[in-house]
DNA sequence: CTGAAAGCGCTTACAG
DNA sequence: CTGAAAGCGCTTACAG
């Protein structure tokens, strides 16, 4: 039915293998002959069949990209900045939504698709390191963000511990000494929470401000779960003159909270953020936060990816590439 | 390399076929067999080629997505939702991002992966309907949004001419006589911008309100589009008492903009938008704002796709069918 | 520079 | 119920 590259090779009068040369772009290739393959592409309207193509290379040409979802604005950013670079690559991406939960993870990661894909990127939440290893297969894998860490692995870092930090230190610059937290359970180490946590305790102790657990608040790590934290400090009667949350959806809850409330932002209480999605500008007041240099993670990671897919079979080099951060100082923190 | 069709039959001690057969749930397979073909298949730990079955079968089981930038919070949770119902029919989604103007979009909708996808789900920003035919080739095709209107194609509704009324008149309610409208150039009829401003007139002529041209600010549909055109909308000097954002992205920056310049939202001005993306939710306030039924409409366009790509000598019977929207009264304008 | 042939890993008539 | 064979549309050694 469709045109293949038979009817292409036939009409031009010349093999198969001409058709291939000339789609491939094979050098050596006599101009006139070119030219009567491209004519005769022209006409029939040929369109390479890329399954064809992949099942006889061996190489599919798309990236699998496995997140927990779409809707979520940081991942959804991420994600496009994703398709851009992989695109600029020749490749395509697959995107996996692996939900909530580490056995929705798993099997996000060993799905079908990943027959379809070349090797994959992936943005864990719930699996370990031992657990991704396991599932994700053979095929090259690279992490992002830095929910696990393991010399074993390809990731493209966020300098959590650094970023979390400066955030810190503004808000302590800006006379603020009772800064709340949200999105951590005290005492995480590991995972966004845990380094940004940390991160957060290395700036007080460098300022000499006591730390206290009963600022630190455990909540989802989405606009409700902020709203929902904030309503639990505020009605707790603990102090606080700053709410850091760990993420710029914790942190546009809290601010809406905190408004609902009556409450002054950022006169009684500052707020601010981290990630600096598109929302975070346009917020009211628009919301201090630390940009985790989303297009540089997506640059990177994409191009290790395609690195480790290309040249399988050179040593396994890891690589852990850290993006540069940068706070973004607004209203809701001046 | 890969474990194979054919190793799992040898294990197994049965033909190529048995082991289809088994794969494929063919019933009438001896059950003693169909056991000793799956412990085979768990044993090598066998994965299907879904790149040769593909090429084989003429089918992908994938359908492609296109649309502008899933970094736009609205077009993220339409696709996060279009996947979620494209996986439970058993279907993946390529989606492939058209950035902006109609050379952008006419490449993408005749970009080489068409030819791994069964049809096509398109949001179209630019083309018309016959560019949009003439693009798409032969594969099935259905639309989402109301951009384009043509009884030849399929497309999933959204009710913008009634869903802009019901704003309108909702704001009309409240009051409101001077309701400026961001996103649309007075004269607009076509497209989602002109729907929802002849939406937006329906109801204004209803309430026996005089329609003014000076109120309608045609702007980029992005949160610094509604920012840019508050602002000239204040600095022009023309008076209004509510802002009417065509999306919420609109309405979300004329928000911030009036609060910047110190206007009481909604005491002095009301906003409302269009969409109900998650964030309308968690603005400050909250917005007022219409939720065009986007679970139904990727229900819906997945399944109108689903069964044409599935009933391809079916005659085609073009389905048009609307979703349900509801007005959401929030903080903004209540 | 170009051709004839094999084969990627499946599914699908066709037999039996 | 099961087997042997063909073929989906490409790419890739192998010749010449």
């Amino acid at each position: 039915m469709a045109v293949t590259m038979n009817d292409v090779a036939r009409v031009a009068g010349v093999s198969l293998k001409t058709v291939s040369n000339v789609i491939n772009n094979y050098e050596f290739i006599r101009p006139a002959t070119k030219q009567r393959v491209l004519d005769a592409i022209d006409e029939l309207g040929y369109e390479a069949n890329l399954t064809a193509r992949s099942l006889r290379s061996g190489k599919t040409s798309m990236i699998g990209l496995v997140l927990a979802d779409l809707s979520i604005p940081y991942y959804a950013e991420l994600a496009s900045d994703i398709m851009k670079a992989a695109w600029a690559r020749g490749y395509r991406v697959l995107v996996e939504q692996s939900g909530n939960g580490p056995g929705h993870e798993k099997a996000a990661l060993q799905g079908q698709f990943r027959t379809l894909t070349d090797g994959l990127l992936f943005i864990p939440l719930a699996l370990d390191a031992e657990q991704i290893m396991e599932a994700a297969g053979k095929k090259p894998l690279v992490l992002l963000g830095e929910y696990v860490q393991d010399p074993r692995l390809n990731m493209v870092l966020i300098q959590n511990h650094r970023a979390a930090a400066a955030v810190t230190a503004h808000l302590l610059a800006g006379g603020r000494r009772r800064i709340a937290v949200l999105g951590a359970h005290d005492g995480d180490t590991t995972g966004s929470n845990g380094l940004r946590l940390e991160g957060y305790k290395a700036a007080l102790a460098d300022a000499g401000v006591a730390y206290d657990p009963a600022l630190v608040i455990d909540c989802d790590w989405r606009r409700d779960g902020g709203a929902e934290g904030t309503a639990r400090l505020l009605d707790s009667g603990v102090e606080f003159d700053a709410v850091f949350g760990l993420n710029d959806a914790l942190a546009l809850g809290a601010l809406h909270e905190l408004l609902v409330r009556g409450r002054k932002v950022p006169e009684e209480i500052a707020v601010a953020g981290f990630d600096d999605i598109d929302e975070a500008k346009f917020a009211s007041p628009s919301l201090t936060t630390v940009a985790p240099g989303r297009a540089e993670i997506a640059e990177r990671a994409v191009e290790l990816l395609i690195n480790r897919i290309e040249n399988k079979d050179a040593p396994l080099h890891v690589q852990q590439p850290q993006a540069a951060f940068e706070l973004r100082i607004r209203q809701s923190a001046p």
